[in-house]
DNA sequence: TCGCCTCCATACGGTGGCGTATTGACAGCG
DNA sequence: CGCTGTCAATACGCCACCGTATGGAGGCGA
């Protein structure tokens, strides 16, 4: 553990970014408790003195680290999503990959449970909303109405946020990756997450398909009570 | 604030269940860092001293606390639930109630931002599992195969995760209590977390509403691949 | 009333982290 | 070859919290 530096005693001197990145990485595997000026000195091979050269405290570090992953974040992960032209099959790829991957959560879980700092707050907010804004344009490219876009794309990403936790707090309820149940749960949520599509044009839609009660498509039901 | 004794300096000695009581309330509005001897004892009004007679240290209060917590969150809480008979009627109540709230889960959040301690992770993973395995019956009653309530149930109980982060940090994104858009999207819940009608037999489901590909009901649909 | 037992106060030492001050190593450059 | 600027080591004081030791205060039974 602790590789961050290259070698461990290597000539190079650190950068700000490097104390930076080691924050990130403390961040991902110990929690913001790991943002500790003295441990992240000894897990980079040098004291104190070094650190205090390059920031002024404690909280630059940490605010340093949190652009740099705000930066990270908002940039190249969903590029391959952007070229999908078919805004169905992108909708169900963000919901298979974003609920498969894990990897890329750990920092966004640390830092949401370190909420209660408000300049961590922020960051995270600010990286959220974006999130939800993207996943409100997917939804309303497949044909929704901007309010059931809104409500899509809350469901989606609370399901997102939701699934990490599961798989952190309960992972015996997570079916194992490579099971068939994981699978066939990854295809439910494509389809428990993607209105039904006869929903996007509700003029269409069969006014009832065998029960009485509380059929019909989702959204189609709540567009029509506005 | 800290109005947790009774009143501020009652002659009454503490008792070990009103220093786990005084541990619930901190962790509620300060995180598990609130549960320090000295901040604790301060609040209480009393000093260290007593806090070591009645513990042996303060991984004892914390399991005490904790131990109070499951109490109360396996206790009453769904009891009115129990008796609702409709199984249908039962998980929109569920799903309604438990989406609204909020105020019952902060001591849950802040638990489960603090799941890098072993014991409070156990704590959260019982308790999370009860309530998932809970909603799994629910689902079952209402029709679905067991396959089938597991998802559901898996996916009901991320969603509420899931919302109580965005309710969390990023208010902004979620409705205002007595908007009309807040009865809306909890009505919308009710139904994108409920199977459809038609699921539950699914040789009386007609093969297609309107379009072809993706039709079909969820549960229907995924119950099929198996 | 005396003594004991329960509950709490006071005082102390230890630890881990923050931030500062001072000094030092080393490189590039005039 | 010395100057200067960059990066780092050492040493210090401070604070918050943990846990211990010890000594009361006050009720309560004998």
């Amino acid at each position: 553990m602790s590789a961050t530096r290259d070698t461990i005693n290597d000539k190079t001197r650190l950068s700000a970014d490097a104390w930076a990145q080691a924050a990130l990485d403390a961040i991902a595997d110990q929690g913001i408790a790991g943002v500790a000026v003295e441990p992240l000195a000894r897990r980079l091979g040098v004291t104190k003195g070094s650190f205090y050269w390059h920031f002024s405290n404690r909280e630059a570090l940490l605010k340093r680290a949190l652009e740099r992953w705000e930066e990270q974040e908002t940039g190249v992960p969903f590029q391959s999503l952007e070229n999908e032209t078919d805004p169905r099959r992108r909708l169900q790829r963000v919901i298979r990959e974003v609920n498969t991957s894990l990897r890329t959560s750990r920092i966004y879980q640390a830092l949401s449970a370190a909420a209660d700092d408000p300049l961590i707050a922020a960051f995270v907010t600010r990286v959220s909303t974006r999130r939800i804004e993207t996943l409100r344009h997917y939804y309303e490219a497949v044909g929704l109405s901007p309010d059931n876009a809104s409500r899509w794309a809350r469901l989606t990403y609370s399901v997102f946020l939701g699934t990490l936790q599961i798989r952190r707090d309960m992972p015996a309820e997570w079916p194992h990756t490579d099971s068939t149940e994981f699978s066939q749960y990854i295809a439910f949520l494509e389809q428990a997450l993607l209105p039904d599509d006869d929903a996007m044009n509700p003029d269409l839609a069969a006014p009832a398909h065998t029960g009485a009660a509380l059929t019909g498509t989702l959204a189609a039901n709540t567009a029509t009570k506005s």
